[in-house]
DNA sequence: ATAGATGCAAAGGGTTTGCACTTGA
DNA sequence: TCAAGTGCAAACCCTTTGCATCTAT
């Protein structure tokens, strides 16, 4: 029942280094760009096969915002939700969190979990 | 500056039908089944397409939930919610909202819109 | 030595688009 | 009549997968 091994590689280390520079969830394609700089002729495919590897390990987790493809941030950071801003798209983690969720469904509807994604513009662009 | 004549279909008119008979939000699979019970032959494209017209003269909104397709629902309900159900997946509205929301970003990120989506197990299947 | 990781290209889903044909106004 | 709408197939974007090669261990 163990799992897989999980090699150091170089591309796996620039990718880990990539999330641990960013305050931000990143896109893959943001995350692709970055670690480029790094690694000469990287594959989109390892990426991606990285990304689903630390998302499995739980040193990753995803942040979807609705309809657009999944970003990544680093996991553990506790319960936050997540901001995007209208004008340069980039998405922003928000510290606490609302109240009285449970509420708002009728009986019967048990509520196990919720996600809130505000939007607006962040303080770079309104700057 | 006027838009565009949009005539009326058998195809469209059905697929104004399926909304009409429905309480939820309805993926674009599901738009695509039932209205192919009453018209006989209909394309995928000729769904997407329609739903495309019908968000843009707002008789429909889009319902994002993160990490899936867009679902759709009837628009003008006024601001709510949705829940999904991890059991049968199905997305459900719920009335009310949450408050504070704007008090959860920094200051000099501004705050238009939020969107909050629940997940449980809906009434049908905790039955 | 050998299983895991990589890069490429092909294949998969979901959605859009080009085109010839049909149909509503 | 003739532009809008339809169906089909091809194209697209994002993501996954097959495969031969490379590389940690």
């Amino acid at each position: 029942m163990s799992v897989a091994a999980n090699r150091k590689t170089r591309q796996r280390d620039a990718l880990r280094a990539v999330f641990e520079q960013s305050d931000r969830p990143l896109s893959v394609q943001e995350l692709f760009d970055r670690a480029s700089k790094t690694i000469d002729g990287l594959g989109m495919a390892t990426v991606y096969r990285a990304i689903n590897a630390l998302v499995e390990e739980d040193w990753l987790e995803p942040v979807d915002i609705p309809g657009e493809p999944s970003r990544y941030e680093r996991a553990g950071k506790g319960h936050h939700h997540h901001f995007q801003c209208r004008s340069c798209e980039r998405v922003y983690d928000v510290g606490g969190c609302v109240e009285n969720v449970r509420k708002l469904v009728p009986a019967r509807f048990r509520v196990q979990d919720h996600a809130l994604t505000l939007y607006g513009v962040c303080a770079t662009c309104s700057r």
